[in-house]
RNA sequence: AGGGCUAUAGCCAAGCGGUAAGGCAACGGAUUUUGAUUCCGUCAUGCGCAGGUUCGAAUCCUGCUAGCCCUGCCA
């Protein structure tokens, strides 16, 4: 994509030096996820890494579906899955389906029981087991590995009929029960499962396993270098052997990188999973999940995800990528893009004593300084208005640049105002501020009389459009020094129980929005109109990031 | 009778025998009608530890240590 100069990382190396070398004259590679959840950015760094090395040396990507399992996929995923990848900007070049492969694998399975190098299993699955051994044990041999050639063809031409019920029989490969990889201890290539396919419909009732069918799906497609996660690893030699003894035309390199991880989320399926469906979160699209869908509602942008997993590096570590790194690419590329309004998300009402009871005026403003071209927008402006309850303090700390007591502060685009009076409820809580303004400092009337430290967001009170923020925070909370090595804290243990603030509030009257609409909130952040709750009548924004900020209080 | 992988700053990460890139964070300072942005500056005599080879080692060798992954008819 847009990446500039082309930094290094290991994977990349390897293709140079392969086309340097004259392995191969054509990069080709493909994202091969299984159509049985929703995608994370996870998945968007494999996406990228596969779409965009291909892409750097003018090679092919294929989108393929590893859809070998029908009792955990569904269509419904394929179709989720298809939109974010191209919402992320990938182009696929194929599109495949593992299943429309069952055919050739199922021949060269008969190949290597031809070969004896595959045998069906009449073990159980508790056998099986119990035969493999352990991490430090070796397993030991099935008496089912020494049947003849005849007999597996058969049995295994009976289980593709039908023959058999789920678990009866299994199709395994005969390796190396001693050796110290468990991959190696005669896995199993085929099992049965009377399912019906997303794809395939009933047409079988075996299906190929992972380690079979993937080097083979592969090796099918000319695929060059098959990237993957360092999980994978240790199936390396299996991959290796699947291709070479199927007599596969090429043997593609399987290459593994680590994982992206990032502090104070959850990245594995299973993990989003079990937030959704206890609960915790409004379903694999909530903003607070770094599920793909998640992120587009918070309000990401393909931009901003694509330069955080570049910048991120490609590595085969398994550390975890600090959160705001990710927030500092999303400010970057909405920065120049997002329009720039205010928004009052804790209201305090200002009665302006001295401007006229009833008039109003209109004001100019610039949607974004940043970006002079987006022109300028027109703000309401009376004797009411609310401002910020945090934007004044009765007592304020040192170095308080905002309202308070004889304090004066400018009313961005407007007018300078200067803090008279302020009433209290009986519970002691200030509920309205009486300050007068002063005509002669209207912004952009390059009034310099004197002035002042600080200049703070309004909205007119009342010619403004009600709207409801839903401001959001780490799902997961930081780990305690205290509670390591004590009994293991799941991270269900550390859901942040504040991770999510409704409030109401309001926004200029002048705003017409529609959902995935993105802005900056003046000193707020920035904030992307959510699709699932909005309304005409009543926005929702849901903040996607705060603006960075060094005031601290401080005695 | 275990196997595989990884270790460079608070975090991510280049580096491939010639004297430690870059990004995030942090911290100074300038500008600022966003306590934002922008700009300028600081931030590893050091590359998990201990030895060795070499004129020279993060890079090569040996030995340790720590972390991650592997015993699905999941992918």
């Amino acid at each position: 994509m847009e990446n500039k100069e082309t930094s290094s990382n290991f994977i990349k190396t390897i293709m140079q030096e392969d086309l340097r070398s004259g392995k191969h004259s054509d990069i080709i590679t493909r994202f091969p996820p299984e159509p049985n959840g929703y995608l994370h950015i996870g998945h968007a760094k494999s996406i990228a890494l596969n779409f965009g090395l291909a892409d750097e040396f003018n090679g092919k990507t294929n989108l393929r579906f590893d859809d070998t399992n029908p009792l955990k996929e569904d269509q419904e995923y394929v179709d989720a899955i298809k939109e974010d990848v191209q919402w992320l900007g990938f182009e696929w070049d194929g599109l495949h389906f593992a299943s429309n492969y069952f055919e050739e694998m199922y021949e060269r399975a008969i190949l290597l029981i031809k070969k004896g190098m595959a045998y069906v299993e009449d073990l159980s699955i508790e056998e099986i087991r119990e035969y493999r051994g352990t991490l430090t044990e070796h397993g030991k041999e099935s008496p089912s590995r020494s049947r003849n050639v005849e007999e597996n063809l058969d049995l295994f031409k009976q289980m593709r009929d039908g023959k058999f019920g789920n678990g009866e029989k299994v199709l395994r490969a005969k390796i190396d029960m001693s050796s110290g990889n468990m991959n190696m201890r005669d896995p199993v290539l085929y099992r049965i499962s009377h399912t019906t396919h997303h794809n395939t419909g009933d047409s079988w009732c075996i299906y190929p396993m992972y380690a079979f069918a993937h080097p083979l799906e592969d090796a099918i497609e000319g695929v060059t270098h098959s990237i993957c996660t360092t999980e994978f690893e240790e199936q390396r030699p299996l991959y290796n052997w699947v291709v070479e003894h199927t007599d596969m035309a090429v043997q593609p390199q399987q290459i593994e990188f680590g994982r992206l991880n990032i502090t104070n989320t959850v990245m594995s399926k299973r993990k989003l999973k079990q937030l959704v469906d206890e609960g915790v979160v409004d379903g694999w699209d909530d903003p607070r999940l770094p599920t793909i869908s998640g992120l587009r509602r918070r309000g990401f942008t393909p931009e901003a995800i694509r330069e955080f997993i570049y910048e991120t590096g490609v590595s085969k570590g398994s550390g975890a990528v600090d959160v705001q790194m990710m927030e500092h690419f999303i400010r970057e590329d909405l920065k120049m893009k997002a329009p720039r309004t205010m928004s009052v998300i804790r209201p305090l009402k200002v009665v302006i004593t001295n401007y006229p009871e009833g008039e109003s005026e209109m004001l100019e403003a610039e949607i974004n300084p940043e970006n002079p071209e987006m022109g300028t927008r027109q703000i309401p402006f009376s004797r009411e208005i609310y401002i910020e309850q945090e934007d004044f303090m009765e007592e304020p700390p040192k170095k308080y640049h905002r309202l308070y007591p004889g304090n004066e502060v400018r009313l961005k685009h407007a007018y300078f105002i200067k803090c008279e009076d302020f009433v209290k409820d009986e519970e002691g809580n200030i509920v309205e501020l009486h300050c007068t303004y002063d005509p002669e400092t209207k912004s952009g009337s390059g009034f310099t009389g004197r002035k002042v430290k600080g200049t703070i967001h309004w909205v007119d009170a009342n010619d403004s459009k009600a709207s409801e923020f839903r401001l959001y925070d780490s799902l997961i909370l930081d780990e305690d020094e205290e509670e390591e090595g004590n009994e293991e804290k799941t991270f269900m243990d550390r859901i942040n129980p504040e991770s999510l603030e409704i409030l109401q509030g309001f926004v200029e009257s002048n705003m017409d929005v529609k959902p995935q609409d993105k802005f900056q909130f003046f000193r707020h952040g920035y904030f992307n109109v959510d699709p699932k709750h909005s309304t005409a009548e009543k926005p929702v924004f849901n903040r996607i990031v705060s603006l960075k900020s060094s005031f601290k209080f401080k005695k």
